[in-house]
DNA sequence: AAACCGTGGAG
DNA sequence: TCTCCAAGGTT
């Protein structure tokens, strides 16, 4: 561990950058809890650049935590639509429902408060509490983990949840207790520039003094990360029936992959005994209520990668008959009335391979 | 502890 | 094309 006098300059070194160099974005015009909490949501496990839109549009629709406690579900997952992660938008409504609820609107302050609160974990409590109130929490996401590990040279493997004990001991031995907040933002800005995953630029780093992995040429070694297990490949039908109403999609379960969700009817081919087209206008049938002639016209596969699947879909199309319109469950909706319904991207691919 | 939960960009 | 990963949380 660093002694005193370099924890100081530390501080000082990195907060000295970031008022110089912080970057502009939209949800530090000011420290209003509520733009940290949507702006925090969305940034778990996605990047600055995608959130921006996203960020700017949710705060239009939905300013205040009143305003998203109050708002339809379908319109919160809406405005969420393309984001992924879609729990975290029915956690974000729910902790705000929470607030209003258990708080009478006026925010908690420690972590321990905000940890209670649905979809806020260790780090995003820590982000909240520091950002918006000035506790002196730590805020370990990866970026953290990163820049402390190539700094100390830690070896621990980060992908262990245990790992991050070590580094909340660590960092709340350097955390600036006057700037808590800045400290940690900068921490991110740091990890975001000169001590990025892949192109980091150590040698030009305002803390390139501090940094013993580049003292001793081994920036790359860290962060220690175990690697994680690829996509299983998972085939489907995609039915696509159609109707002079429009195409019928149907709402997926409130759990599990995109839940909530509107598709296609998906059927698992794994299930089908024999795999064919012809089980597959059965099984919808049971689904729908009501027989469906399919076609397979032979369009291509239709492939989308999550984080642990790869589904693989044949895309198949029917005429519904007549009667069908006011019979299944689900909702027949016009391709240019897409505003009405949250669809995921994977449904966007399936859009895109019908024929024409 | 380990599996689950999306998407887009970069190399 | 393929792999990694980016301001993680929940179960």
């Amino acid at each position: 561990m660093w002694k005193e006098e370099k924890i100081k300059a530390f501080r000082r070194t990195l907060l000295a950058w970031y008022d110089a160099n912080k970057r502009d974005l939209p949800w530090r015009v000011d420290r209003n809890a509520y733009h940290v909490l949507v702006s925090e949501l969305m940034l778990q496990q996605t990047q600055v650049q995608t959130v921006i839109p996203y960020y700017q549009r949710f705060i239009t629709q939905m300013p205040t935590v009143q305003a998203l406690a109050d708002a339809p579900e379908a319109q919160v997952m809406k405005a969420w639509e393309g984001l992924g992660y879609y729990s975290r938008a029915r956690n974000l409504q729910k902790a705000a429902k929470q607030l209003i609820r258990d708080y009478g609107g006026v925010w908690p302050h420690t972590v321990q408060e905000l940890q209670q609160l649905a979809g806020i974990g260790p780090y995003t409590a820590g982000a909240i509490a520091s950002i918006a109130f000035d506790q002196v929490e730590p805020a370990i996401d990866g970026n953290a983990f990163r820049v402390f590990a190539r700094l100390f040279c830690i070896p621990d493997d980060i992908a262990q949840p245990k790992t991050r004990a070590v580094f909340d001991r660590l960092i709340r031995q350097v955390i600036d207790p006057k700037r808590p907040g800045d400290f940690n933002q900068a921490i991110m800005d740091l990890g975001a520039s000169y001590m990025s995953a892949k192109d980091p630029d150590p040698k030009h780093s305002p803390v390139a003094a501090f940094d013993a992995s580049w003292q001793t040429g081994r920036v790359l070694d860290f962060p220690v990360k175990t690697k994680k297990k690829r996509p299983k490949p998972v085939p489907y039908y995609a039915i696509a029936v159609h109707s002079p109403a429009g195409y019928l999609f149907v709402q997926r379960p409130s759990t599990g992959m995109l839940a909530n969700l509107w598709m296609f009817p998906l059927v698992a081919r794994s299930q089908l005994e024999p795999d064919t087209v012809a089980q597959a206008a059965l099984a919808l049938q049971a689904r729908v209520g009501t027989e469906v002639a399919l076609q397979d016209p032979g369009l291509p596969l239709v492939k989308h990668t999550f984080t642990h699947q790869q589904w693989q879909m044949t895309l198949l199309v029917a005429e519904a008959p007549a009667f069908a319109l006011d019979y299944v469950p689900g909702r027949w909706v016009q391709l240019d009335d897409l505003a009405a319904i949250a669809i995921p991207t994977v449904q966007k691919k399936l859009l895109k391979g019908l024929p024409v």
